[in-house]
DNA sequence: ACTACAAGTAATTATCCAATTACTTAGCAG
DNA sequence: CTGCTAAGTAATTGGATAATTACTTGTAGT
């Protein structure tokens, strides 16, 4: 997929799904900050002042990406909860909680850039829409997750005393941990490997008796 | 403790000293990346200029509050783990990786500017002196709690399947996940509360048997 | 064909900020 | 006391960048 040749015109909707594209890419590479309205400009090719043809301000650009983030995102991880839905085998809300984790990583590792967006957006202190559109997000996810430990526990899959808030928030914890420690280590596919081991005692931490 | 009066002159040493803790303490309230130099001189009572005096360039005050980060949070963590090591009722290497869980958090709660630097400095994808700073820490940490599941190992206190480098991450983790969603919803002493769950949970995921 | 409008450009504006410079002064060593 | 040095100031510089403006041009729809 080359950028959409250059010289050519689109419309506002077109442009600005390529200037979202272009941000998480740019954001994939360096630090979200200090991509400039220039730089986005440049990598769909056109000039700086136009990119505000199509977004009032640079904050609506990454507010466009947080959205279409929080749709791309959400849309895998139900989508890898309704294969286990319909398995022939009956719903098991353990393996499909393992199937949300691995879309996320997945997920991470085909855009790398978008931690760093969010990561970005949670520093601000004060209620910025920016903050607000990842606060939306991450209810979402939190929401998911919740239902498939509310799940497992009326299977009694879940060991009696598990705190579910505890246990939601673990989960999450688990995947940006493995985020945060490829950032650190700058290998973003290393959280591919590392993620099944970690699931592996997150699973043991919630589940009733053996896990194996 | 005031910023040291106002139209004194301080070594190199104090103000350097003031200007770290300044950064930190502005951390916490808003965005590292907009902290200016000029807020900084404002915060500890001299001219922007001034801040040049005693550091080479912004990038060296960050540089300097990440390793007074860096000294501090281990400082305590040995101290919580050493603790344990003279308890009469000998050393229990899970009870010392709850107190280092609970030193950490801790620290989190005092200084909350510091997970906001440090996410900071993670950003950049390239190989800046913060970022090695960031991983000099990092490193340590781990160090740290693999030594503790490594002696914990040895005591036949893990399940016996338990992946070392996986459990460690998974710690670091948990604390990461808590400390961002208190991020995302402001309360930052909210991970003092949501902790000890999360660390139950932990434990059942790599200790032998039931703890309980 | 023609035209109205959306999409584009190039240049400019306003602002912000790290770093430097020239100069001043506090305070300690001898 | 005195003079040197380190700490301070005020003003300036240079560079970056989001947003605006005046103007141009491609193209979809009658």
């Amino acid at each position: 997929m080359p950028p959409t040749l250059p010289g050519s015109r689109l419309s506002t909707d077109l442009r600005q799904a390529g200037l979202v594209e272009a941000a998480l890419q740019l954001a994939a590479q360096r630090n979200p900050a200090d991509i400039t309205t220039g730089d986005l400009a440049r990598a769909v090719g056109i000039s700086q002042g136009a990119v505000f043809r199509h977004f009032p301000s640079k904050e609506a650009v990454w507010l466009a990406v947080l959205d279409w983030t929080t749709v791309q995102l959400m849309q895998r991880l139900r989508a890898a909860v309704q294969v286990r839905q319909v398995s022939p085998q009956g719903f098991h809300p353990l393996a499909a909680l393992q199937d949300v984790f691995i879309a996320h990583v997945d997920f991470v590792i085909a855009y790398p850039g978008v931690p760093r967006v969010i990561f970005q957006e949670l520093q601000h202190a004060d209620e910025t829409p920016l903050k607000a559109a990842v606060r939306a997000l991450m209810q979402q996810y939190r929401a998911l997750v919740m239902e498939l430990l509310l799940s497992a526990q009326s299977q009694q899959l879940l060991a009696p005393a598990t705190d579910l808030p505890s246990a939601a928030l673990l989960f999450l914890g688990s995947v940006q941990g493995l985020v945060m420690q490829s950032m650190v280590s700058g290998q973003v596919q290393a959280v591919a490997t590392q993620a099944p081991g970690v699931f592996t005692l997150y699973l043991r931490g919630i589940a009733r008796k053996e896990t194996r």
